[in-house]
DNA sequence: TTGACTCAACATCCTTTGCTACAA
DNA sequence: TTGTAGGTTTCCATGTTGAGTCA
C-alpha cells in the first residue's frame, strides 16, 4: 500500500519509487509533481495498491456545447495526441487552427483544464474562443483578474508564481507557444503540475538554446507535425519568399569595416575566435570585467546595427512602397530606432514596446479596417498578438531565428483567397547577410 | 480603476557566405 | 590520418512582457 499526496508542488509518497529522494523535512519520499502519472504507473504495474489524495479541490468542469467540425488534419493531430497517452506537442503552422484542436480535446476530455499563455492578449482571445465554441464560463488568472473555474486561462508568470497552491488542480493543462516552456523559470512550474494530460501547442518548437529536447519530459513528444509549406494554398494563403539584396554606402562601409577590424584585432591579439555561440558567450564574459573585450563587443554591435539598418534598405524600401501602392503592407524592423525613422520618413503608424496599449489597439483597429494601409513594427507582433491580415511583409531587420521568421510570415497567412509575399532586404557582404542566411526557413 | 513606474524574466547574441583546428 | 574538443557559469546590449507598487 503506497499514499499520494500533494505538497506545493512535490508529489509525497510514504514508500520509495524510481526517482524519488528522501526529505527528512517531511519524513517522506518526494519527487515533482509532474511524476504522478509516471509513479502511479509504476505502482500499478508492481501490484502495489494506491491511495490516491493528490488532486484536491478541482474545479468542476463546466457544462459545454461541442459542436467543433475538424479538419483532417486536425482530425489527426488529436488523435494522435491521444494515442500518445494524451500528452505530446502538436506543431501546426500560424492560421491553421491549434486553438480548435486544443478545445476539441477539452471538450473530449472533460476534465478541469488550465490554458497556459505567454501574453494577457493571448490569454483574452483564449477566453473568448472558449465563451464562443464551447459556449463554457471560464476563468482567467492574470492582468489583475483572478478567477478559478473548471476551464482556466492563465499567463505563464502567473502559472509560475502561483504553481504551489494550483499544481493539483487541473487534470489536463495545455501550453500554448510552449517553445517557451523550457526556459529555466517555466520549466521548474511545468514540473510543480500534477495535470497527467498535457498538451503543447506551437508553429515553431525549436529553441536556439537547443533546450527543445525538454519536451518528452515536460509535456511528451512531438505527436503531430505539419510546416506551412504544407498548408500553403489550401487553409492558408499560399505565400512567395523574395530577398533583395542592397549595398551599403561607402560611409557606412567604411565604418563597418573599421568596427570589424577593431574586433578582429582584439580576437587575435587574445588568441580567441568567434565561431560558436560558445565563443560569444566567452567574449560577453570576458567584456564584463575587461576594458578591451567590451570595446571590441560594443565594435561588434555598432557594426551590426549598421548592416542591419542601412541607408540603402529605406531607399529600397520607398521603392517598393511605390511599386505596391495599393496593398496592405506591414514593416519589420529588428531595432525601434529604425522603425521611428521610418514612421517619420513615410508618414506611416509605428508599433514597439514603448506604444500605449491604447494606442496600439487603434492603430491595429485602423489598420484592420483600411484607414492606415502600411504599418512598422519593431519585434512587437513576432509572437501572440492578433495582427489583422496583411498581404505584403517587408522584413528589413530581424534576429538570425527560424522562429521570429516563419511567424512574421504567419502574419500574411491568416486569409487564405489571397497570395502573399514576404520581401526581405538585405545587405550584401556583411553580418546581416549572415542573419538572413540562418534564418532562411527553407534551408 | 488607471497610469506611471520599477523589476524580473526571457530572448537574442557566433563563422567576411563554402566545408574547424590541432595534437597525437 | 585520426580523434578530440579548458570553466568550476550569471550576462557587453537591446527588445519585450507580466506583475507589483504607489499615488
Amino acid at each position: 500500500m503506497v499514499t499520494l499526496r500533494y505538497f506545493k508542488g512535490l508529489l509525497v509518497l510514504d514508500v520509495y519509487a524510481p526517482g524519488a529522494k528522501w526529505s527528512d523535512e517531511l519524513k517522506a519520499y518526494i519527487t515533482y509533481a509532474y511524476k504522478y502519472a509516471e509513479v502511479k504507473k509504476y505502482f500499478r504495474s508492481e501490484g502495489v495498491d494506491i491511495q490516491d489524495y493528490v488532486f484536491d479541490n478541482t474545479p468542476p468542469f463546466p457544462s459545454i456545447v461541442d459542436e467543433i467540425k475538424l479538419r483532417d488534419y486536425q482530425f489527426e493531430a488529436l488523435r494522435s495526441w491521444i494515442l500518445r497517452g494524451k500528452r505530446g506537442v502538436i506543431v501546426l503552422p500560424t492560421g491553421a487552427g491549434k486553438t480548435i484542436v486544443a478545445l476539441k480535446a477539452i471538450a473530449s476530455l472533460r476534465e478541469s483544464t488550465l490554458v497556459v499563455v505567454p501574453t494577457i492578449d493571448l490569454m483574452h482571445q483564449w477566453a473568448n474562443s472558449i465563451r464562443e465554441i464551447l459556449k463554457a464560463d471560464v476563468g482567467e488568472i492574470g492582468g489583475g483578474v483572478d478567477k478559478v473555474s473548471g476551464i482556466t486561462v492563465i499567463t505563464y508568470d502567473s502559472a509560475y508564481t502561483r504553481a504551489e497552491e494550483l499544481g493539483n488542480k487541473f487534470f489536463f493543462v495545455i501550453f500554448d507557444e510552449v517553445h517557451h516552456l523550457p526556459s529555466e523559470g517555466y520549466s521548474l512550474m511545468a514540473k510543480m503540475y500534477a495535470a497527467p494530460h498535457r498538451m503543447g501547442l506551437t508553429a515553431t518548437p525549436e529553441r536556439e538554446d537547443g533546450k527543445h529536447i525538454m519536451y518528452p519530459d515536460l509535456v511528451g513528444p512531438i505527436v503531430y507535425r505539419k510546416g506551412v509549406e504544407d498548408f500553403a494554398g489550401k487553409y492558408i494563403a499560399s505565400f512567395d519568399i523574395k530577398k533583395v539584396y542592397v549595398k551599403m554606402t561607402e560611409e557606412e562601409e567604411r565604418k563597418y569595416k573599421e568596427l570589424r577590424s577593431n574586433l578582429k584585432k582584439f580576437l587575435e591579439k587574445r588568441n580567441l575566435t568567434l565561431r560558436s555561440l560558445d565563443d560569444f558567450n566567452r567574449l560577453v564574459r570576458l567584456a564584463s570585467k575587461d576594458k578591451e573585450a567590451r570595446e571590441a563587443l560594443l565594435a561588434w554591435h555598432e557594426s551590426l546595427k549598421i548592416a542591419v539598418n542601412s541607408k540603402a534598405k529605406v531607399d529600397k524600401l520607398k521603392e517598393l512602397l511605390k511599386e505596391f501602392k495599393d496593398e496592405k503592407i506591414i514593416i519589420f524592423t529588428r531595432d525601434t530606432q529604425l522603425a521611428y525613422d521610418l514612421s517619420k520618413l513615410f508618414l506611416i503608424p509605428v508599433v514597439t514596446y514603448k506604444t500605449s496599449k491604447d494606442e496600439r489597439k487603434e492603430i491595429l483597429e485602423k489598420f484592420r479596417k483600411g484607414v492606415y494601409r502600411v504599418i512598422v513594427a519593431s519585434t512587437v507582433f513576432d509572437e501572440g498578438v492578433d495582427v489583422p491580415d496583411a498581404n505584403i511583409g517587408i522584413v528589413l531587420g530581424g534576429y538570425g531565428t527560424k522562429r521570429q521568421y516563419l511567424q512574421r510570415l504567419g502574419r500574411l497567412l491568416r486569409g487564405k483567397d489571397k497570395n502573399a509575399l514576404l520581401i526581405e532586404i538585405i545587405t550584401k557582404g556583411t553580418a546581416d547577410y549572415k542573419l538572413s542566411k540562418r534564418r532562411s526557413y527553407i534551408s
